[in-house]
DNA sequence: CATTTATAATTAGGTGCCATACTATTAGTT
DNA sequence: AACTAATAGTATGGCACCTAATTATAAATG
């Protein structure tokens, strides 16, 4: 969950907005919209995912590993390419190694690290999914053309400059 | 979390793209964009709300009473707008009673029912709060022209519309 | 009017993520 | 070489959400 399933008509912002001059209706019409947006789609794939018994955390960790499946990364890494915290990766990959996908391989020179590599299930059952998860997002953008694409882009791209100095 | 810290560049979206033929380059990329920004747009905020020891869910479930700060809602019909199950409003209202932002009023007629109410410190916090956290979306949307904006939320509108076939 | 069905809120138990703190090992400093 | 600092992985405990089951009440039905 992300944001308001309700989401606030432009009358009730206007409403809001006369107790509240610092809100700005249509700047917050766009934000809630975007997190909306946002949640259902990622709600949307978490739904696929658990038929497979995959969490979003573990298929990106399988999705990470895919990108070069010949070459073994470390965990740490990993956490961060993905975008959780090192605790949290190995909680993840103790879930994908009980399940097969994932094996950890002990660092020959230095004995603090590990590798984690797809196991041949791993690869296997990723490319089982795949096909189905990919043709899925083409289907959910086909109705934006090239250039809606590109637009859409740009403007998250700004939003994401703006979010850079939102943290102060 | 939502989606990998580190997005796949075009070179390696066409890669992987030769591996699954189902894979859209474009429109994962826009995807994979749009849940980054997503992601990162609710972290900022739950950093702000985090400083007034406040959840997401909890913050919009007394931005929901704060619409009609007079009127009680019960609630089954809070949850719904939220865009939560029933029992975990019920915890979110646990905690926001326990701060005594809110407090639970027995129905009349029906003895199911209960109404929750925006207490008079509830409302006090959300005015305190609200003119800084409206300011940050404003802030944080000023780079987009008011045809940005909108054109950001039509795009958004066909993709809900897409995710509502993807169900199946 | 007795029984079933539906509704409202809650409790209990599970998952996924986080922050913090710990252990083991390596690197840097004097 | 001894001590400190940094790094890699993990264990622990907490929070927010979920699903499923429970309790209480009301409405519908035969």
């Amino acid at each position: 969950m992300f944001y308001l399933k309700d989401l606030p008509t432009d009358q009730t912002l206007e409403e809001i907005s006369k107790r509240y001059h610092e809100l700005d209706p249509s700047a917050l019409k766009t934000c809630a919209a975007l997190l909306r947006t946002g949640s259902d789609l990622l709600t949307a794939f978490e739904n696929i995912l658990s038929r497979h018994d995959l969490s979003q955390g573990r298929f990106l960790t399988l999705i990470m590993l895919n990108r070069t499946p010949d070459k073994a990364i470390n965990p740490s890494t990993l956490a961060q390419k993905v975008g959780v915290k090192r605790a949290t990766m190995t909680g993840l990959l103790d879930g994908l190694e009980k399940k097969g996908l994932v094996k950890r391989l002990a660092h020959q020179e230095d004995r603090r690290k590990i590798s984690i590599q797809l196991t041949v299930v791993g690869k296997d059952a990723l490319d089982k999914m795949l096909p189905d998860y990919y043709s899925r997002i083409a289907q959910l953008m086909k109705d934006l053309s090239e250039n809606e694409r590109q637009n859409l882009n740009s403007l998250l791209k700004k939003i994401d400059q703006s979010l850079i100095l939102f943290k102060e």
